[in-house]
Formats: C-alpha cells, sequence, structure tokens
DNA sequence: CTGAAAGCGCTTACAG
DNA sequence: CTGAAAGCGCTTACAG
C-alpha cells in the first residue's frame, strides 16, 4: 500500500498539510504567516494537521519566493580566537532568538582567490544580511566585494571601519588611553607598547589612543614593539624586544600580555615589582592568571548583539538607523601593576 | 530607459545569462553542472556571460530543486569553549573546501523547548548533513530528534556518543590513563581529578580511564572532586575540594588546571614541589603558564575535520563508511609535574 | 474569510 | 550537442 503523502523520502510539505486539513495550499500558508487571516476553526483543523504530519515549512522555498533566507551570513578572519569566537556567540544569540540561523565563512588571507571565494560562498545563498567582523584587513576586503544590495554592517574596533559600513565597534582606542594613563598615574616615566601585527589596522585605535595619552601628558613616545597574535609570539617577541630600561608595558591583548609575562619571567625581571604589565580584553584566564592581569574589559558579546540589531534595524526598520555605535571598555585593576621601583608618583 | 535583465533589484538569474549568450537555460546550466556536455564554442560564450553579469547561481533554488543545500549544520552546547570552536573551525575549514556553508545552531540548555527550538532551526533548512558536537548531553538530546533521514554524524569523547550516529572521537579515555600513568611513574602514591559536571558524561571518558589506570596500578581510587567549566569555578573548587594530603591533580582541561593552580598557589602549595597538577586539551596558553603545564594534546581541529569527512562520506560514498573513527591523544610533559616531596620512584 | 493560479530560479528527464 | 517543459515547495496578488 502507498501512502498518500510520500513523495518518496521527502519531509511532508504544505500541500500534504493541505489535503489532510481539507483546506487550499493558500490557507496553509496564511496559517503560518498572517493566521489572523484565517477563520479560527479552520486555523484549528490546519495546526492540528502540522502537528499530526510534524511538518516543517522548507525554507529554501520560502527564500526563492520571497528571496531572502532566514539567515545571517558571518564573515570573519578567525572563528577560535577570543574576540572573535565571543562576538560570533553574541551575534548567534541575537539571531536565534529571531530565529535565524547563522552562517560562518572564513576569509582565510589577503590573497584575491581566498577573498573572491569567501565571497562566493556568502552570496550563494540569498542571506538576509551579513555581519563582518571587521578586526583586519582581510574583513574589509571582502565587504567591498559585496554588492550593494546585499544588506551588510560590521563590528569593528576603532580604527578598522577600511568598509565604511554602518558598524558596532569596541571604543579600543579609548580603552587605550585608559591602560595608559593607569601606568603614567602610577608614576611610570612611559610606557611601551607591545601590539600584534603592527601597523597593520588591527591595533590602530589602540596604538593611536595610547600614543595620544603618552603626548597628552608630555611623556616620551617609545617606538611600538611588534608582536604576532598568539603567546608563544608574543613571549618571542617580548625576549627580543621588550628592553631592560621598560617599566611598563601595555600589551595589544591579554595572550600577548601573558606571553609577554612568561618572557619576562624568564629573563629575572618580576611582574609588578619590576615591571608593570597590562593586558586588553579581560578573558576568562586573566583573574586566574599570576600575578593576576590588570587589563581592559571589552564586551564582545554586546558588540556581537548590537551588530546583529543593527542588521536587523536596516533591513526592517529602515528608518533612523544609527551608522555607529560605541561600545565602551573598562579599566580592570588587578595585581600585574604597581608603581615603578624607586618610588612612584 | 529600462534595463532588459533586470528585474527590480534581484541579482542576474540564470534566464540573463541564457538571453546574452543566446542559448536555453538549460544550456547555462549545463555549462554549470555537466561542462562536458556541452560544445566549447557555446561553453565558451556561456562562461564570458556569465563572467558578465557576475552571475552568481541561486543555492535557494538548487536547494528547492535538489531537496539538498550546500550546506551543513552544527548542533553545539557551545561556541567559544577551546575544544568547541576549535573544533567548529576544522569543519568550516574542511567544509570550505568542498564549497559548503556551515552553520551553526547553539542547543541552550537540556530544557525541552530549547532542543526543541534548535533542531527547528537546523531542520528549517534543507541540509545537506547535521555534525553534532556531542562532548556532553545538551547536544545527545538535540541529535536524537533529528528525523532518520537527515544524515547525521557526530564529533565526541570516548563516552559521550549517547545518540549512537557514526562519530568520529577523541580516545580520552586513553589520554586520561597517560596523564594518570605519567603521575603513577614519578612515584605519586595515588592521584586525585578534579572532574567538570562531574557526574555528567562530559567527563565519562576521562574519568573511566582515570580509575581504571589506577586500579590496574593498585593505587587507592579516591572519589572524584566536582569542579565548574570554567576557571574561576575552578579555583573556588579547589580551594574547596582540593586537600592538603594530594600530591598529585589531574584535571578535566587546562583551564580548569589553570584555575586549580591559582587556588594552590593562594593555599601555599607550590606546583610541582608540593602538588604535581596536569592538564587536558594543550590550549595555546598552557605553554607559557607558569611553571609550564603538562597537559594531555588533543587536535580538535582534526576532529572537525574528519568528523566532515565522515558525514561527507556517508552521503556521497555510501559503501564502507567507518562507523567509528578514533583521534589518538598524546602527553606532553612540562614544568607543572615532578617527584612528590620526599622521594619518588 | 477562502482558493486558483502565477511565479520565485533553478535542474532534469524527455525528445530531437 | 541542444532546448521546451515540468516541477521543486512555497508566497502573493487577484478574484470572489
Amino acid at each position: 500500500v502507498r501512502v498518500a503523502a510520500s513523495r518518496k523520502n521527502r519531509a511532508p510539505g504544505i500541500a500534504d498539510v493541505a489535503r489532510l486539513a481539507g483546506v487550499s495550499i493558500t490557507t496553509v500558508s496564511r496559517v503560518l504567516n498572517d493566521p489572523e487571516q484565517v477563520s479560527e476553526r479552520r486555523r484549528a483543523v490546519v495546526l492540528a494537521s502540522i502537528e499530526q504530519l510534524g511538518y516543517r515549512p522548507n525554507e529554501a522555498a520560502r527564500a526563492l519566493v520571497s528571496g531572502r533566507q532566514k539567515m545571517v551570513g558571518v564573515l570573519t578572519g578567525n572563528t577560535t580566537r577570543y574576540g572573535f569566537s565571543t562576538t560570533i556567540h553574541g551575534i548567534e544569540e541575537a539571531a536565534r532568538r529571531r530565529n535565524m540561523l547563522v552562517s560562518i565563512t572564513v576569509v582565510e588571507s589577503e590573497d584575491p582567490a581566498h577573498i573572491r571565494s569567501a565571497v562566493d560562498l556568502v552570496l550563494s545563498q540569498p542571506l538576509t544580511g551579513v555581519v563582518g567582523l571587521e578586526f583586519d584587513r582581510v574583513v574589509s576586503l571582502a565587504l567591498a566585494q559585496l554588492p550593494p544590495t546585499m544588506p551588510a554592517v560590521a563590528a569593528s574596533l576603532t580604527g578598522t571601519n577600511a568598509s565604511g559600513l554602518p558598524r558596532a565597534y569596541i571604543d579600543d582606542e579609548l580603552g587605550a588611553r585608559l591602560a595608559t594613563e593607569h601606568l603614567l598615574d602610577l608614576g611610570h616615566a612611559t610606557v611601551h607598547h607591545l601590539s600584534a601585527d603592527y601597523p597593520t589596522p588591527s591595533g590602530h585605535g589602540r596604538t593611536y589612543g595610547y600614543q595620544q595619552a603618552l603626548r597628552e601628558r608630555g611623556a616620551r613616545v617609545p617606538p611600538i614593539l611588534p608582536t604576532g597574535w598568539n603567546p608563544l609570539e608574543a613571549r618571542r617577541a617580548a625576549l627580543e624586544h621588550v628592553d631592560d630600561d621598560v617599566t611598563a608595558l601595555f600589551c595589544f591583548n591579554d595572550e600577548v600580555a601573558m606571553g609577554a609575562m612568561s618572557a619576562l619571567r624568564e629573563r629575572g625581571r618580576r611582574v609588578p615589582e619590576d615591571v608593570s604589565v597590562v593586558g586588553f580584553d579581560d578573558t576568562p584566564l586573566s583573574s586566574v592568571w599570576h600575578p593576576a592581569l590588570t587589563t581592559v574589559r571589552i564586551d564582545f558579546e554586546a558588540l556581537g548583539r548590537t551588530t546583529f540589531d543593527l542588521l536587523r534595524s536596516m533591513i526592517v526598520g529602515g528608518d533612523d538607523v544609527a551608522s555607529a555605535t560605541e561600545l565602551p571598555p573598562a579599566l580592570v585593576v588587578r595585581g600585574s601593576t604597581a608603581p615603578p621601583r624607586g618610588g612612584g608618583a
């Protein structure tokens, strides 16, 4: 015996529901999209049929009609590092609350072929919109390739909005200023800066805020000390570049700070007695690190949520969409900073 | 003047390409899906038209016809913690190589409403298949709700495959055994275990391997010390549960180990002189931690890639699909372990 | 409040 | 090697 409703192994479709409920396909569609329009009696019958069949609307078909999927695409240079993964989590959470799916596409490098293939992948789906994690140049390049018809926003830092898209961003320039002023307030003559990927845009805001704070206080502005992203690279960079006259070190982020502290320890320099160290981000480990890390707290979850909301208001709202939302950082003073030896402020 | 090809603001479609190239829609489709079938001359014309128009096939339409999107769904309990985010990265990388998109859906809790809504979200798209990060019970519950028609595989640990799906998994039971034996070999009378979420399934394999190793060596098997996932919880748990007679501590993962070491330090107990500590995972920070952390290296990237490959061979291959692939861990000895005070082996 | 019909952008037998 | 036509599962004017 053949079951009437079964078309091979396909999941039940709207036609199956209509047949079982004894109504037209149009009515089933209305129950799904604008229930008020359907009489209470029919609505109940349709809902019961949906339940009985375990029917779920096929989003691909919906997308074909509407030209838009219930899905936002995330374009990012990385998925695992703290700031990236936490921002993605914020986006995912906000999207889920709106019943939207999130797709992830990584842009591997600035190689045009990588840019191109990431953009192709994103555009292969009729997404509702795109959120770019514009923390560095790769994503800016990819965002620039998006057609203007595709709604797009960026989650970024102060100085990394090369795409010019509407954005939410961490005011990391302010964060750097807070960190630097904290160290100067402790009595350090000046502050050195270990910056990842300098001089790429990733740390522009931080570098600028740091240098501005030094200038305003009339402190000497030392050359930037370059490092890579991960703790081991930071360790190597610190071994190479952090001289013995450094008494205060402001680091690109917490992981870099931890790598640097490993190097300082190897050099026999104590933190904070000989050198004060400040991180950036306030990762979960910074408070169990020894000494507990003074750092700048960043709310990446909120960045993700805010950016998603921005995209959403661009698409549905239309009217007064803020073109930029700023998220403030906060200084968290712990054990890795102290006045310099031989007297502070 | 109206441009012929423009249907409102829609992106160019296959019909636009066909018109420009002076061929049928069928021919354009063939150039895309089975180029051999089209004469070289026409193929060239079609490709030129595609290029000129910037045409990209609409995956939603393709999905509607084929019943399958070029997209795999990831079902996970978390997106930010080390093992999770690294595994997701492995999946994303493998998928991108196959020109497939990855969607992320988080199962918030074991609450049936959360399970249900995560499953609904996943099934709303005609995905090629689903990869569940079956590291704990939430995802097992969600995977169990998937209809049998949806191809699904799991990335898991030794003891967390409650779904019974084909899987790739970390042999964390072996990892725990290696860690425990290392500590016994150093001369410790026994080893204590700080386990996250004990006795949920997350750490079953680890707990079992650890206890087996103790039993085989005739060492006393102490009660499990429970902790939460993050470093601060681990710190609190260690302050509460790690007594002064503990000389060797095997921890659920590196972050738990770091939290525990913070607690030991506060208690005035030195690592490794007074207490040896072993972590699990080998996160990037474990080598810059002080003392550098002895741990068990896990290749979560490979886990992600392998699981994706498994899904793929289930879908395309069909024949001899391995129902389980095991990924071996490796002990990495660093500075946090040493013989006990008063003589080792 | 309800339904028949057109159409979203593709793929795929089928016929030549 | 090529094309006309049906159909994937929905939504949305349009007509009643």
